[in-house]
RNA sequence: GUGGGUGUAGCUCAGGUGGUAGAGCUCCAGGUUGUGGCCCUGGUGGCCGAGGGUUCAAGUCCCUUCACUCACCCCA
């Protein structure tokens, strides 16, 4: 047997059911919120991720896949989905017919990370991004879709936690106030944050070293720092939160590993999956567009991550696989040919029916029935055959009625009908 | 990249001080003539992660290796 690659994973049912319905769930509201579906390539050139994540960032230090295509350029599977869109929206100049565009994508990104608990290699995202919309209101907006989701989903449990980062013209003030703060006690913080100081400062708020986190307790923050714009940029995204009562809270530490983030950051975060407290995140990257040489758009997205949020909603053990309606238990060969017969024809009218196709006996066959629970059962024997007439077995109640094989698909939606309208009645 | 834990049937796991593998669930077939879920009976299924060593004898001891897993790191 050949083994898997490290960090992948199949998903097959109950996984699989689990996965559709997460999935449904997720387009049916993003159409709802008018997103439209965008779907971009599982590998770009190195350059647009370097480019837009950042060179300093860990997802671009050490844990994408890049490799040399044949002809020698440097391709790259994506690690994240908003560098794609973002360069998509720039290369078909969509700006020029309309500038405001939502779009949702949905699959598989790849980080080579050592994988744990809630982390693949190969993971999945449900990604959302609007472009061109400058407005705290586009913020909200997506934190209000993205709440809403965890909802329908009955994901429990979570909390939202939300920041602003500034922008270009007030966040470097605040790293040279926090570089400033971060020499003088350098020597009270771990040897990664030491590191960190230099290359990438904001990420010293982010360590879960206790120690880190008491020296820096009194360091400057980013808050004090906000400019005008920035300032009445997040009131307005937190006053429309509790507007629209969605509770959150406001995190001073809050910081994104991507470094196009300005802004407001986001995420939605779970103590369900050990040290993987992260189901969703994201922010406002309103210098991302123009970075990749596309005209000054402002944008703001955010990524779910699909394997976790299944992890946590498959602990509620619900079952989303498809019943069939109908089995149809057919005893010898000229019945299983003629319940082929019915099955395909009840197929095609949009019934969902299944038969087995060997010989056995009606005992198991009807263990068979339940066992996929299929909700009722026509019996095809020699007897029927004669007679032309099938017996139609409600599994749940036992009534049992015959039906004429003249036009079988007909007659077996009538019943159908008239149950659901019992039901409605 | 660094540490800890675990590797025995499809799944969950038993297998003191070494003597050539078991249970529950699943699956399949029966429990009298053509009817499911419960129950009963029987059956299928494992080179005990892989390789090497010690021994008359290893799932059980030693070494190596691989995989999985959790955590650090980082993120979705």
């Amino acid at each position: 047997m050949i083994p898997l690659i490290r960090g992948v994973r199949d998903i097959f049912p109950p996984d699989s059911d689990l996965w559709r319905h997460i999935k449904n769930e997720a387009e049916n509201l993003f159409q709802d919120f008018g997103f439209s579906e965008i779907l971009i390539p599982i590998m770009e050139k190195t350059e647009l991720f370097k480019r837009s994540i950042g060179e300093q960032t860990d997802i671009v230090e050490k844990e994408m896949y890049t490799f040399a295509d044949r002809d020698g350029e440097s391709a790259t599977l994506r690690p994240e989905a908003t560098a794609s869109i973002a360069r998509a929206y720039i290369s078909h100049k969509m700006y020029a017919e309309d500038p405001i565009r939502k779009f949702y994508t949905i699959g598989p990104m790849f980080r080579r990370e050592r994988p744990q608990k809630g982390r693949y290699r190969q993971f999945y995202q449900i990604d959302a991004e609007i472009f061109g919309q400058s407005s705290p209101y586009a913020d909200a907006r997506l934190i209000i879709m993205l709440k809403t989701l965890m909802d329908r989903l009955q994901i429990k449990g979570t909390t939202l936690h939300i920041n602003s980062l500034g922008c270009f013209k007030c966040r470097p003030d605040f790293n040279n106030s926090f570089k400033n703060f971060l020499i003088k006690i350098s020597d009270n913080l771990c040897q990664n944050c030491q590191k960190r100081a230099n290359t990438n400062p904001l990420r010293v708020l982010d360590c879960k070293n206790k120690f880190c986190a008491e020296v820096t307790k009194n360091a400057p923050k980013i808050s004090e720092f906000l400019c005008q714009e920035c300032k009445e940029h997040f009131e307005t995204v937190c006053e429309t939160l509790k507007d629209t009562n969605i509770e959150f809270q406001i995190n001073s530490r809050l910081v994104r590993g991507l470094d196009y983030y300005t802004k407001t950051a986001f995420e939605i975060q779970t103590d369900a999956l050990g040290a993987q407290n992260a189901i969703a995140g994201g922010g406002r990257y309103d210098g991302l567009v123009k970075l990749l040489g596309g005209p000054d758009t402002p944008a703001v997205g955010f990524a779910i991550g699909f394997d976790r949020l299944a992890e946590i909603i498959a602990s509620n053990n619900i079952n989303y696989a498809q019943k069939p309606e109908i089995f149809i238990a057919a005893l010898g060969k000229k019945c299983i040919k003629e319940a082929f017969l019915w099955m395909s024809a009840l197929n095609t009218a949009g019934i969902k029916t299944e038969t087995e196709f060997s010989e056995k006996s009606l005992k198991s066959l009807m263990r068979r029935a339940g066992k996929i629970g299929a909700s009722n059962v026509i019996i095809i024997g020699d007897q029927e055959l004669e007679k032309k007439e099938a017996l139609f077995r409600d599994m749940n109640t036992k009534e049992q009625i015959e039906i004429k094989f003249d036009n079988p698909v007909k007659n077996i939606m009538e019943i159908l009908s008239k149950k659901i309208n019992r039901k409605k009645g």
